[in-house]
DNA sequence: GATGAATGAGGTTTCATTCAT
DNA sequence: TATGAATGAAACCTCATTCAT
C-alpha cells in the first residue's frame, strides 16, 4: 500500500484556506495556503484539484460546521419562540466564537467562485431550521411577504448583532438576548 | 498653459468602476476599467495614483451619493416614525435603483482594501441620517443597545428587503412599506 | 502617442523563436524565447497572445518566406523540368542555408499547435509552385496516383537529399543536382 | 524470494506510451501512460527509471519491430528488384497497419530525446535490409551518392505514399505498387 | 515489487504600474 | 496630459521523480 491520503492534511488545508482568507481575502494565494498547512505548495492539488474546488468545498464544511451547530440540542418540541431562539443564538455562538470561519463563509458566499450547484448543496442541510423558519414566515407579521423573508431577516440582524457582540465580549450574552427580544418583536 | 484634468474622465473612470466591479469583482483589471472607460490604460493612474487609491475614493463616492439621496426632502421637522421612514425608503430607492452601484458598494465594503479612514470619512457625511438614528437608538427599545446598532440594524434589514424587492420589481412598493412595518415595529 | 510597437521587436521574438524550436524543440519555454529576444518575459504576450498563437503565425511566416524564395525567379516560361528544378533548387538552397528554419517549420508542421486554418492559410501562398506541381501530377508516370502525390514526393526526396547536402556542404550543388536527376526520373 | 519484474507490464508500459504519444505527442505525461496500462504512476519508473529511458527503450522496440516484419519472408535469393520491392512492401504493410506505432516513431524519430547511442543501436538490426540497400547505393543511379542515400529516399517516399495509401485504403495494394514503380524508376 | 501521495521546480499567463513618445 | 508598450513579479497548475507504506 502506498502512503494513505491523510484527513488531517485535508484539514489542515482547510483550516489553512479559512485563516488565508480571513486575512487577506479570497485573492489569498494557493501557495501560502499551502505554506500555512505544513504542505508543499503542489500537495494542495491531490486534495482539491483547483483552488475553486477547494474554495467550494470549504464553503460547504461551513455551512455544514455551522448547521451542525444550530441542530444539536434543537428543543424539535418546543415553541415557534424557543425554537426561533435556539437558532438564533446557537448561531451567533458559533459565528462569534469562529471568527474567521465567519468571514471566510460571507466572503465565499458573495462571491461567484460559490457555484449553484454548491450554494444549494449548502442550503439541503438546513434540516429543522427549515421548518421553523418556514413557519415562522407562514404565521406572523412575516404573513404578507415572499417566503425566505424570515430566514434573510434573521441573518441580516444576526450579522448585525454579532458584529456588536464581537467587540464587546463582556456583555455578549445580554446584546444575543436582546437582539433576539428585537428580532422577535419584529416578526413573531 | 497645461492641458487640465478633465472631470468627465474622472467620472467615466468611477462609472466604469462600478460597472466592472459589478461585473467580475474587485479583481477587475485597471485595464478593463479604462478600456471600459474610453480611455488609455496608463490615463487611469494620472486620475487615481494606484488601484487602491481608486477604490477607496469610489467607495467614498458611493456613499456620499447615497447620502445625498437621503438628505434630499428630508422631513427634518417630522415625527421620529416618519423621519426614519424617509431614511428606509430613500436609500431603498436608490439602492434598488442602482444595482451596479448596490454591488459595488457592498464588495468594497467587505473589503480590506478600503482604509479606516475611508471607512470614518464615509461616515462623516451623514448629516441628518445621523441624528436621527441617534435618536431613535435611545428612545425606543433600543436603549440598552450600543451606540450604533440602530444604524446597523437598519441597514442589515435594508440588506433583506432590497433582495426581495429587486427580484420582485412588480411588488417593490408593497414589500418597501412592509419592510419598514416589520423594522419599526421591532424598534420603536 | 505612446511608444509604438516596433516590428523589429516582433521580427526578434520569431528569430528567438526559431532558435530556440530547433535548440530544444516545441517545448521551449516562452521566457527563453523572450530573454533570446532581448526583452521581459510579459511583452512577449503583446505581440503574441498565447503560445500557441505565437507558434502558429511563426509556421506562416516560414511557410511565407519558403514560397516567396521559390517564386523568385521563377521561370514562368520555362518546360515542366527547368520549372520543377527551380522549385527544387530554390527551396534546397533556402532550407540548407537556413537549418534552424527548416528544423523548426518541420516540428511545428509534424505538432497538432497549428490549426487547420494556419494550415490551410500556409497553402494559399503557394501561387507558381502549385500549378507546376499539378501539371507534374496530371502528365508523366504520376499519372494514376492522387492529387498531391507529385507534391510530396518532391517534398519528401528533398528532405533526403538536405539531409546529405548540409552535412557536405562542399558537394552541396553537385548533390542537389544529382538528387534532382534522381527525382525527375522517377516522375517524368 | 521477491517478485520479479513482470514482461507483460513492461509490454503494457510500451504501449501505452505508444498510444499515448500518438494522441498527445512526446509531452505525454508519464502518469497517464502508467494509467493507460494499468498500473500505478510510480511503477513506471521500476520498469524505465526516467521517461527519457522509456522513450529510448521504445524508439528501440518500435524500429526493431519493424525490422523484425522486414526480415521475415525476406528472399534472400531474389533479383536486386524483388529484394527491394519485399523491403518497400512488408515496411509499409506494418506501417500502415499500425498507425500509432508509425506516429509514435517518427515523433520519437524527430525529437532529441532519442540519443545518438540509441539511433545507432536502432541502425544495427538491419540486417538483410542493410546489405540490399548498400548494393542498390552501390549500383544504379546512386553511384555518386553518398552511403546512405538509398535508404533515406526509400525511406522519404515510403513516407509519403504512406501518407496517401493510409487515406485511401481501399486502393492501399494498387498505391504501394505504383509507389514502388515510381521509387524503381528512380534509382534503378 | 507495487502503490500513489508528496515534492517543488518550472510553465504559461495576468496585471498593476512605469515611462518613452 | 494622453497613450499604450514594456516590465517583471506573482498566480495557478502540471509533472517527473521520490519515498513511506
Amino acid at each position: 500500500m502506498a502512503r494513505v491520503r491523510s484527513p488531517e492534511k485535508r484539514t489542515a488545508i482547510l483550516r489553512a484556506a479559512i485563516d488565508e482568507i480571513a486575512a487577506v481575502g479570497l485573492s489569498a494565494p494557493t501557495a501560502k495556503i499551502a505554506e500555512r498547512a505544513g504542505i508543499a505548495a503542489g500537495t494542495l492539488f491531490t486534495y482539491f484539484p483547483t483552488k475553486d474546488d477547494l474554495f467550494n468545498e470549504l464553503y460547504l464544511e461551513l455551512k455544514s460546521e455551522a448547521y451542525v451547530k444550530v441542530n444539536t440540542g434543537f428543543p424539535h418540541k418546543g415553541s415557534l419562540e424557543s425554537r426561533t431562539r435556539h437558532i438564533w443564538l446557537s448561531y451567533l455562538d458559533w459565528s462569534i466564537a469562529s471568527p474567521e470561519k465567519r468571514k471566510a463563509s460571507m466572503q465565499l458566499h458573495l462571491s461567484d467562485l460559490i457555484t449553484p450547484e454548491t450554494r444549494e448543496r449548502a442550503g439541503s442541510e438546513r434540516g429543522a431550521v427549515e421548518a421553523t423558519l418556514r413557519e415562522l414566515g407562514a404565521r406572523s407579521s412575516l404573513r404578507n411577504m415572499p417566503a425566505g423573508f424570515a430566514a434573510a431577516t434573521m441573518s441580516a440582524m444576526q450579522e448585525a448583532t454579532m458584529e456588536f457582540a464581537a467587540k464587546d465580549l463582556q456583555h455578549r450574552d445580554r446584546l444575543l438576548e436582546e437582539g433576539f427580544r428585537i428580532y422577535w418583536r419584529a416578526v413573531r
